[in-house]
DNA sequence: TGGCGGTTCGGAAGCGCTTCCGACATCGGG
DNA sequence: CCCGATGTCGGAAGCGCTTCCGAACCGCCA
């Protein structure tokens, strides 16, 4: 048995600050039962020391595991990075500990629901921007511990995402507004997640907008595929060979607009002049091709979510259940009014 | 089946395999002194009711906990996301969890390094692309657990990574074969990683490249800023600024290539027909730009950081203790030979 | 002054596992 | 045929913590 450097354990701390081991375990787990004194008094010996509960003899013991877990389908993508890295902000400063599962195929997604890795290892999951199918949900559930939706609604969990409906109203609003009336569409639609729900209100948006412009829907200026750049650029490539061009191209994520951005100029389009763009999303990278977007604040989710999920785990009754986060144009580059003629 | 909380335990196992407890302990772990009859029946009893050994029991009785952290510096950046997807991969298939420590501010890798939250609870850590410091090793050999460096080398840890001077020569040699002379060099540096040697050996191969070539270098070419997109751009304009442009830019990496291009967009230059540009990295949003580049398979640099770490946990000592992972010229639309005159 | 509810704390029993140590059986060689 | 080496296995002692239960003590009212 090989023992680390460093073995300070609550019986030492609980010897220097001159109390019980329980009371030490009372106190530095803020249970009910521990004068404010005595509190303060074993918490700084703790701190002096630098000293952490071990998280196996605490969850052994029947405590919490001082872990989350978060799933997330697709882990190279800014999206999910981004949104990663803001649950992971407010979990590090709780002092919780995140464990990660990447579930970026089919197989990975059913070994992870099946074999439940996550079991007895966790306070609380987060499930990052996918939609769970009800037979995962229940697998889910046998986890025992509280779950909160990021980046979208999920089964009916705590979650927190944008409001998809309206962020494509404001990047169509944006584009008839400019004057435009033949306006394509790109959607997303991703293998892993059919029925997500997020699609399907940038749809909406899309016909509602034009419905309420007074503008007939054209069937032939839609185009569905994944959310990467090459199939946005190939849905581009379609529907440029399947009749006149549109004026402007309403893309569902800023991939997809790049994607399509790049086709259109290899086609020898201009745009904005021939044929303006937009996207969602804001992506970084986006900005360098300055595309108009709509803007959602990713690491901002990232970041309520984890507080749901601190709160959660407090059992906090009165820790949010939803939130909306919202989302603004912004105009840059490839978006202008349409040629006359 | 599967309850929840599940509430099989070894000593059920041990009960219907007929053996005791230790016995069963062994059988289960492989260890030494076990029949392989006695090991084989332990075994399938366990396979049969799905059990798992307690990771907290295991651990907190001397056995490992089945965790690595990895600590990144820049989570939402697809190099890095990337090659932590391909480390995740690896570790997920060999039954590892992965416990996520993100330190993308200095602040918070002052915290990580003073307070250590990974201590006593994983096996072994994978420091993601970037370099430790001599004082940051120290606290790091507090953790009593093996190390890798993934994306560069560090400290002398067990490494993976590319040729950096092959990469930056790869990309020189392309820009010399097209019949470019006044190639500018946009550097990256990051604040977070002072002295990262990658950037010394790609700004290496660019002064090494020149000189075969016989060319003078120019240091009115040079410019150095920080990994983003946006860095590259103001090195851009700045470039333009302080005199007649040159007719290729090597650029350290996709994004800092990208932002060049788009300062060159706006200020009216064609690409490539009067600037050539090359980043290094094959970031998949640069495809959609057309950039050429150089390849390097950040994902497999993670996958073999993978294995290592499981190497190293197995004290396999055959395990290879450094991998150098090739890189390749991606040839797409962003250079071309120069303009005559 | 006696008794009572409330608060603060310590003792001790595990949580589920690993591993040291020793028991026992078996077997080959002297 | 006896003895020690070898191979298997069980008993039991923790690992470091949480929490139940009850003891001690406080102030207060009757």
């Amino acid at each position: 048995m090989l023992r680390s450097p460093d073995r300070v354990t609550l019986a030492d701390i609980a010897a220097r600050a001159g109390v019980s081991l329980a009371t030490a375990s009372r106190a530095l787990s803020d249970s009910y039962g521990v004068s404010p004194g005595t509190r303060d008094r074993v918490r700084s010996v703790a701190d002096q020391l630098s000293f952490v509960v071990s998280p196996e003899a605490s969850r052994l013991a029947g405590g919490r595991t001082g872990r989350v877990a978060v799933v997330v389908p697709h882990l190279s993508r800014w999206f999910f990075a981004e949104m990663l890295a803001g649950v992971e902000e407010v979990l590090r400063e709780a002092g919780i500990d995140l464990l990660l599962y990447n579930v970026d195929t089919l197989d990975h997604r059913r070994h992870f629901f099946e074999r439940l890795p996550a079991r007895r290892k966790v306070d609380a999951v987060v499930v990052l921007a996918f939609p769970v199918t009800e037979e995962e949900r229940q697998r889910l559930d046998l986890l025992g511990v509280g779950i909160v939706a990021a980046g979208g609604q999920s089964a009916r969990y705590p979650f927190v995402c944008i409001d998809d409906r309206a962020a494509g109203a404001q990047a169509m609003d944006h584009l008839l507004s400019l004057g435009h009336e033949r306006i394509a569409m790109i959607a997303a639609e991703t293998p892993l997640a059919p029925g997500w729900p997020a699609v399907n209100r940038r749809s909406l948006a899309y016909h509602e907008a034009l419905a309420a412009a007074g503008i007939p829907a054209d069937p032939a200026l839609v185009r569905d595929g994944d959310w990467g750049g090459e199939e946005g650029a190939a849905a581009m490539a379609d529907l440029l060979a399947s009749g006149p061009p549109p004026t402007a191209v309403y893309a569902h994520s800023d991939e997809v607009a790049l994607g399509a951005l790049r086709t259109l100029r290899r086609e020898g389009l201009r745009v904005p002049e021939d044929v303006s763009v937009i996207g969602i999303d804001d992506h970084p990278l986006a900005a360098l091709s300055d595309l108009t977007t709509v803007h959602q604040g990713v690491r901002e989710q990232g970041r309520t979510a984890g507080q749901m999920v601190l709160g959660l785990i407090s059992q906090d009754p009165t820790a949010a259940r939803a939130a909306v986060v919202p989302t603004r144009l912004v105009v840059r580059g490839t978006t202008g009014p349409p040629r006359r003629g």
